[in-house]
DNA sequence: CTGTTTGCAAATGGTTTGCATAACC
DNA sequence: GGTTATGCAAACCATTTGCAAACAG
């Protein structure tokens, strides 16, 4: 929990960019909330009772810097807003599972898709380098008739 | 061609929903379209060259008409805007391969996902009804270094 | 100190909505 | 003729940007 937010102090010292409590925070979050998929306002809301006075631009600015750094993943799920989760260096984590009755997001973490990557690679002389995989139906409260 | 305009007389008819000529060409862009992503603001504009008079608003609330009926589908490339296609009756057409260097998005249409839809859904106990999946990486044209 | 980062507010871009008019049935 | 659909403009909401002040190195 800790060593993630030392590694990304080295992270941004070693690309000149400046440590500021700011960052600190927002990672301190995602670790915090792993599994889930905040969005820009859910990560600001959270940040902000810690931290009052942040701003929403700062958490945009900050969200663009830590996924062009690859140390988050934007997500998209159709309802307009992006998301994010902390990357799983090298593995993949875009197994998406999303109830269509509840709103319910679980992952996939397995990596199955491999082989199906490989035979499309090969069809359509396409080079994959990464993917993501949304199925929709209903999970297993849903499918039950609980509720959530 | 002329059939799927038919089809869809007959679908609005039938649902008390009335027949427009702005809706007809909309559906008759998507068949002079097959194959392509088109936003918004693209099928507006491929209207606009017939019909001049047609609103942003009229396009924006005829795809979520055809999309309630299940005629079109939804699809999210990331890039900040909806994109929408002709269903497939049935069949999935959501493969599709991105190009991250020259943004081409072409369509995988076999449906090799389905023994791994089946073994993910017996696994995590969740009824899958549709899926959406998208490989990024450089197509046959991009990785041989030529341009678009 | 010097350049990066922040907070604020205003701008942007895709999409939605209110309302009076026009068109379908 | 009654109701649904359209066009226009304004509203909305997530995200981006400009800029002066604050801060890290």
């Amino acid at each position: 929990m800790h060593e993630r937010l030392q590694f990304l102090q080295e992270k941004l010292t070693a690309k000149n960019y400046r440590v500021t409590p700011q960052r600190l925070l927002i990672m301190q979050i995602f670790c915090d909330h792993e599994g889930e998929h905040l969005s820009a306002e859910d990560i600001h809301r959270l940040v902000q009772e810690q931290f009052p006075e942040i701003g929403l631009a700062t958490v945009y600015r900050t969200l663009e810097l830590f996924a062009k750094m690859g140390i988050i993943e934007r997500v998209h799920f159709g309802d307009g807003k992006n998301r994010y989760e902390l990357s799983q260096h090298g593995k993949h984590a875009h197994h998406h599972l999303i109830c269509i009755k509840c709103g319910d997001v679980a992952e996939v973490n397995e990596d199955l898709l491999e082989r199906l990557e490989r035979s499309i690679g090969e069809v359509y002389e396409f080079d994959i380098l990464d993917h993501q995989v949304k199925f929709y139906g209903y999970c297993h409260r849903c499918r039950r008739g609980e509720s959530k």
